[in-house]
DNA sequence: TAATCTAACAACGA
DNA sequence: CTCGTTGTTAGATT
């Protein structure tokens, strides 16, 4: 789930969720909590929702005088259910007033944590993310400036949720290809030219993916999957000639994640 | 400049230089202290030394109020003198009373840290110095713990200042071989009986070296050299043939520093 | 399809 | 052969 997905999803919640109270809520596996279940448990229950809102692959559900901050990991769906209809299986459970019933379905890991509101800024997997790419002040000129002086590649610090919010390992592909840049770049090699290509290109792929909905591999919060196809919507992520120049696409290894390019269209 | 070395200088300086008050300093290169040279300057001088210790690599020059923290990094010598006789090169002068004065000479970076006594635990440098061999609590046990469920090699732990503190790339080559242990080893193959080993090897050669006065490639407080010399005391730092098996010793290539092992004495 | 933290390590700069 | 920072990588996590 990267960033057009959770904005998809927290509209949703936001839309749904707001205003209800919290009366029950489960968790199967209490080790993606940061705190005893017990506790956990107490102080959620009773409190009312107050706003869902997403930064980067971060969820922050406002609890009143807590918020509440979810990291889905990989393979995660939420739903919302109205009725007793929803899945036997989840790992979170949180149950509303009226019926309302909202399941977290975890593949691997994923972190539930609970904070005090005043004390939102000391929660460190959150303080110190970045900027995501459709924050106001996320300017070229400010991307520019954070790419200032670094010395890594260009595919891991865009994929540093320090850097920049939001971008994961399905979307890059295409992030990249569309301003002709090779994953393994080095920051300091990109004329003003590229940097200002490929903040656009970033900013419009994942705002094309968040007007279809999000990723047809990701169920929104209906159980509906999104219309953003990867065959179909990606040029090189996932494909295999390039559209452009019909190159064969390579599929390769890019520190631990893989990467698709076309070696004539994005040169090293 | 090792722990050996840190201590025979720290007892000489706090002999003679405690009760002594800093009437002038002087600093070639500023950017060693953490504050600007007036600031340093200002408060430096009229203090009175009352105690002058060491921890690892670390002087701690007591200043009453304040704590003077040194760093000597490489190839540095601290000279004490009682007459104007003193060397004209020198990075770091600290002049007291009656005379009384202490020449840094640095040949390439140093530390000079000053802080409040109440902050220095916020001295980061400092505040995450590992224990010394010769703390009181650092016993076979506690080095047994410190090594559990570590995943790198035994000999870039025991550079570490964080781990243990005193140990650089001088004394590590003796202290390994008297262990039978090879720089490269695994800390999670080694054996209780290597770590008990290595834990009395690590104390016995460090203590021989204080009772000799240091290192003598290195000059004490009064310019005098220590007398633990490499040809000499060491089996195979700095030397061709092992002593025990008379296997030609190898100099090899240990991530960024260099090792003499015997391969016979410590397999990999 | 896909994530995050931590420790260890290398390159670099001061 | 100093230390810190930055970035990379391997390992572990449920």
């Amino acid at each position: 789930m990267e960033l057009p997905e959770t904005i998809v999803l927290s509209q949703q919640m936001d839309k749904e969720l707001v205003g209800k109270q919290v009366s029950h809520i489960e968790v199967s596996n209490p080790k993606c909590l940061n705190m005893p279940f017990e506790e956990f448990q107490k102080t959620v229950a009773g409190k009312q929702i107050s706003s869902v809102k997403a930064r980067g692959k971060w969820f922050f559900i406002s609890l009143d005088t807590h918020m509440l901050l979810f990291n889905p990991g990989m393979g995660t769906d939420i739903l919302y259910f109205t009725d007793s209809n929803y899945p036997e299986k989840y790992q979170i459970k949180i149950e509303c007033e009226n019926g309302t019933v909202v399941t977290f379905r975890v593949w691997w890991f994923c972190y539930l944590h609970l904070v005090k509101a005043e004390e939102l800024e000391k929660h460190r997997m959150t303080a110190t993310l970045g900027m995501t790419p459709f924050d106001e002040p996320f300017t070229l000129d400010c991307f520019a400036h954070l790419l200032h002086k670094k010395r890594g590649s260009i595919k891991s610090f865009l994929l540093d949720q320090k850097k920049v919010a939001g971008i994961g390992n399905f979307y890059i592909h295409d992030i990249l290809f569309n301003a002709g840049i090779h994953p393994m770049r080095k920051i300091s090699s990109l004329t003003d030219t590229e940097i200002e290509a490929l903040y656009h290109s970033m900013r419009s792929l994942l705002s094309k993916s968040v007007k279809l909905g999000g990723s047809r591999y990701e169920k929104d919060f209906y159980g509906n999957y999104g219309g953003f196809d990867a065959k179909e919507h990606f040029k090189v992520g996932y494909n295999s000639e390039c559209p452009v120049c019909h190159t064969k696409i390579q599929k390769i290894k890019t520190g631990s994640t893989s990467s698709y390019v076309c070696p004539q269209c994005q040169p090293l």
